[in-house]
DNA sequence: TATGAATGAGTTTTCATTCAT
DNA sequence: CATGAATGAAAACTCATTCAT
């Protein structure tokens, strides 16, 4: 990602403190608006930036989505060795363990994650920003893929294709997010239960079969 | 929903018409740019209609979400009696008939219903809104809950709560219309058998435990 | 030029109006300040015109100068066949009378002019504008032209080449509009006895040899 | 000018380096865009100078275009003494040697000359620059001014009044410079070689009257 | 009913200038 | 002297909404 702000140095101290400072500020204004309702003037005062600092750190408001799916897809990145190392090797335990830590993560930031989640499908149509967020999305999506791709050789998961269900199981855990929450908000752990006996072949008392 | 808006006659033919156009109209510009990416214009002119005679029929822009969720609804609520009884009283045929249905509907406005899904949430927060809303969705969200409720009465379900059940199993429905398709777009029928496949228990090979 | 706006119909009488008020407007305020200095809001208010309504009948600032350029052409333009008729047939008096006429337009809007004949080589180096300045400027640059090659053709005038004449000759006439009025701002009927003694040969009493 | 700046010390060497520096820089980037399409930082880093050091040697950035005229009456004002050598005290000669000083050092900053030219209009409204501009082009204007009244006294040139011929003739050199272009950029030759022409009457092949 | 010109509030973005280091 | 991060005023442009016809 770095090539795609203006960075002086994509490792400057200073330009990742700021970056960082833009990121838990524009979750913070997220969480109450759109992302078309929310100023970038006021993301700024609530990084404690002046209205035109921000560009100092952004090329455009639009990149504030790159910055958002970027920070949030490092803190899942940084929790995948230790959610490797406590699968003990089984593809079932490792696939749920991702999807645990996404939903920690997208649970951390929910709003700002529906926000982004939303109009990255708008960014994601434009050639220049869809090669940045694949790069940016990769180290989560080829985590699922992998755990996946195991599972089936292993003859634990049965599915059709890979990129497709890394797709359906994203969905599974970005829903948590995604919900209007017009009935109720479930809390995030009745929804891990659910999912997950989901996942586990619970749902269903015995295995009707659709129509 | 008619005292939300400013029909001459709620029942009015006319009226009904300009708006049908109008609904079909958003959901062609829908198809390729956002809510905010698109004008009111635009899809007044789409609809063959002059910018300004929108505000016939809508009192305002953010109406017109409320119009999508009508349209879709209702195009499901029409198919509800014919699900039901396709399901010989089983409420698990029900539920996946009912969730067919949807996936249906969502499936043929799949863009705008992405946008509507979205900006309602916004939408919800506000008082006057959110009651509309309420009364708009309650076909569709009551269907399933009865499905639900059933089901569990008979013991051929096991849940905790049915408005958070209700929830995820809309979630599972409107993730077909809300994956960003950064990977594949998986075609309809294979995100239906992988969704079916999940509530019938069939992922897991055994019925792994989650960590 | 016509394609180059946004005019409902080029042939729009409002439009034209419209367009009117607004050049006139900019005249008036470009007479004070540069192009820069000069903003949007400013020349709309100064038209009549709201703010955002100058981008009714103009798709940026930039185009403004197209407007400006378009509106003074077209002044000279229909002040031409009546200079040919005038003429007698001598190219020597039909290129004094373009000159003139030319002149007296640049006299007539000089400061606005002078912003436009400036701002325009950077509107000339983008191919999407040159082009369209090209259309524009056609009806004067040939008139130039064409009397030139005539006065070539029957004997009458000696240089090198029609292209760089017709724009030193351009010079002479804008030169009018372009002087910085350090010094004094001569009157123009004392500019134009000047250029056309120098056209005529009379500027150095005899006939002395560049070194 | 001195007072105009705030040089350490006037005759400070190192100032004097860097504000040649920054002419320089400023030429080059005016080459390619207008004045305010050039920012100071953009001007700043290609004289190697970081963004805010140019104003330990500029007040502002209008004052640049001080330092721009400057620079280039400077340049022609030391090769004055050459040419009036040169000129063997024949007026008209020295005239022409001037004015060919003038249009060299023009063509060596060609674009540059040409921003400065047109924006210096707007600063000479403001009186604090009006002196200050007078000031600088004293030595240029004061040189054309000598040869013109001389070249009337000994009855070898004919024109109305000084001031006025000093600035078409000035106008007649910054054509050179002034020329959009859109037809052919005549050579400098050329235009040299015209421009003189006419001075010599010999543009018309007869002396035709103005009509 | 229908139109579409007009409005003006609101937003992103740029950039000259300052100043702590 | 030199730096470059930070500032915030200013400006172009968009577009939902109104209303005279």
């Amino acid at each position: 990602m770095a090539e795609a702000l203006r960075l002086p140095n994509p490792d400057d101290a200073l330009a990742k403190t700021r970056r960082r400072q833009i990121f838990l500020a524009a979750c913070r204004v997220l969480a109450r608006k759109s992302f078309h309702q929310a100023t970038v003037k006021e993301i700024a005062l609530e990084a404690n930036l002046a209205a035109g600092s921000i560009y100092l750190y952004l090329r455009s408001k639009e990149e504030m989505l790159l910055l958002l799916a970027e920070s949030m897809v490092t803190e899942l990145a940084e929790a995948l060795p230790g959610i490797r190392a406590a699968s003990g090797a089984d593809p079932r335990r490792e696939l749920l363990g991702i999807m645990r830590g996404a939903l920690d993560v997208i649970d951390r930031y929910r709003e700002a994650f529906a926000v982004m989640n939303h109009e990255v499908r708008y960014l994601a149509r434009r050639p220049k920003y869809r090669a940045a967020l694949e790069l940016i999305l990769e180290p989560y999506f080829s985590a699922l893929a992998g755990a996946l791709k195991r599972g089936r050789e292993l003859g634990l998961m049965r599915f059709e294709n890979v990129p497709s269900m890394v797709e359906a199981v994203h969905m599974l855990c970005s829903g948590w997010a995604m919900g209007t929450g017009l009935l109720v908000k479930t809390d995030r752990e009745t929804y891990w239960r659910e999912i997950a006996a989901l996942l586990e072949g619970r749902f269903f008392v015995d295995g009707a079969k659709s129509p």
